[in-house]
DNA sequence: GCCAAAGTTGACGAGCCGTCACCAATCTGG
DNA sequence: CCAGATTGGTGACGGCTCGTCAACTTTGGC
C-alpha cells in the first residue's frame, strides 16, 4: 500500500539515496579532478569527500575512468540541446555552420569560466577528449545535420564523414586556443572557423599593399 | 690516457650502459604499452621486461608517463624531418599544404601499420595527445611556415595562430577517420583536406543534377 | 512486527609506488 | 697497474591504493 502512495508523492528513501550517493560521487570527483588532476585522483581521494565508504564506490561504478566518462557525458548532454536548437533554427548551411561553432565556442568558455571561478589548477574536464557512446551520438547528429542542411541547399557534399570530421577538429583546436587568449573573443573564432569551413583560406586572406 | 684514446674510439662503458638501459626500457615500455595499454601499464610491468631491477627505472625516468612523453617525443622527432623537407620543396601555399597534409597522413599510416603488425590491441601511441616542448615546437614551425608561405605569396593571413590550429585540428581529426576505413586511403585524405583549407567547402560540394 | 532483499561498511590480501642503504663496477690520478 | 673516489644498480621497505567480501544495517512488502 506504501507502494501506491509513494507512487504519487516521490521515490522510496531507496531510490533516493541511491541517487545522492551517486550524485555525491560525482560531485566529489569534480572536485578532486579539478584540484588533483585527473590523473593524480584516485578513488579513495573521491570517497574521502563523501561520507561513503570505500567499497560504496564500487556499487556506483567500476573505476575512476567511469566517473571521468561520466562527468564527460554530462558536459555533453549540456550541449546536445543546445546542438538541437542550432540543427531546428538554422536554414542555410552557412547559418548552420556558425551557429553550431558558436554554440560549441560559448559551451567551451561557459565551462572554463566555471573551471577558473572554481579555482582548479588543472583545466580539469576542459578539452578532453573521451570516446564515449555519448560522443559518438554527438558526432552521428552533427553529420546527419550537415548531410541535411546540404541537402536542403541541394549540393551534395563529397565526403559528409571528412567533412563532419574536418568541422570538429576545427572546433576542438581553434576552440582551445580561444581560450588562450585574452579576452577570450567568442565572436572572432566563430567567424574564422566558419569562414575557413565555407570558402577555405581564400575568405581570410588579403591581397597585401603595394 | 684511457680517456683520451677511448675520445677516438667511443664512449666509456659507463656511458654506454646509461644508454643501453634508457632503450631498453624504452623498448620495454613500447610493448608494454601496446600489449596493455597506457593506462593500466605500471612502471614494473615495464621492468620486468627488461633484466633491471625496480629502483633502476627511476634512474632514467621520474615516472610511467615521463616514459610515455618521451615515446611520444621519438614520434615527433620522426617526424620534424619530413616537415622540413615540405618547407624547403614547397612554393605555393598550395603546394605547402598539401604536402604537410601528405607527411602528416603518410606518417599515420606508417605508424598505424607498425601498430598492427606487431599486433597491438590497444592503439599504443596513435593519436595521442601530449603536450610537450617538442609538440609545441612543431606547432611553432608549422605556424611560421604558413606566415613564410604566405608571405612569399604576397598574402596577408588574418590569424595564422588559428590557421595553424585549424590545419592541426583538420589533420587530428581526418586523420583518424582516414586510419578507420579499409583500404586506408592517404591520397584521398590529402585531396580532402586541401581543398578544404584552400577553397572551404564550396571546393567539395556538386550542385545536384535537376 | 517480521522477514527477505538491497545496500553499506571497513578490514583484508595483493600489488604498486618511490626511496634508500648497500654494494659492485667503472673511472681517474699517480 | 693499483687504490681511492665516483657512479650507478639492486632489492627490500614503509606507505599507500586497489577491488573484494563477510558481516551488518536499513528498507520495503506483507
Amino acid at each position: 500500500m506504501v507502494a501506491a502512495i509513494r507512487q504519487a508523492d516521490r521515490p522510496g528513501k531507496r531510490a533516493r539515496t541511491k541517487a545522492a550517493n551517486r550524485q555525491a560521487i560525482l560531485e566529489a570527483a569534480r572536485h578532486v579532478f579539478a584540484r588533483l588532476g585527473g590523473d593524480a585522483a584516485t578513488v579513495r581521494d573521491i570517497i574521502r569527500e563523501t561520507d561513503l565508504a570505500a567499497g560504496t564506490f564500487y556499487n556506483y561504478f567500476k573505476s575512476k575512468e567511469e566517473v571521468f566518462e561520466a562527468l564527460a557525458d554530462e558536459g555533453v548532454q549540456r550541449f546536445r540541446p543546445r546542438l538541437k536548437t542550432v540543427r531546428e533554427q538554422a536554414s542555410t548551411f552557412e547559418a548552420y555552420m556558425e551557429a553550431a561553432f558558436r554554440a560549441y565556442f560559448e559551451f567551451l568558455k561557459a565551462e572554463n569560466d566555471e573551471a577558473i571561478a572554481h579555482g582548479a589548477p588543472h583545466a580539469g574536464l576542459i578539452g578532453v577528449r573521451v570516446d564515449t557512446p555519448e560522443m559518438h551520438a554527438v558526432y552521428d547528429e552533427i553529420r546527419t545535420d550537415i548531410e541535411s542542411v546540404a541537402k536542403a541547399a541541394n549540393l551534395s557534399l563529397a565526403d559528409p564523414e571528412y567533412m563532419t570530421a574536418a568541422a570538429i577538429g576545427i572546433a576542438r583546436e581553434v576552440g582551445d586556443h580561444m581560450l588562450q587568449r585574452r579576452p577570450v573573443d567568442v565572436d572572432g573564432a566563430v567567424a574564422f572557423a566558419t569562414r575557413l569551413m565555407l570558402q577555405g583560406v581564400g575568405a581570410l586572406t588579403m591581397k597585401k599593399p603595394g
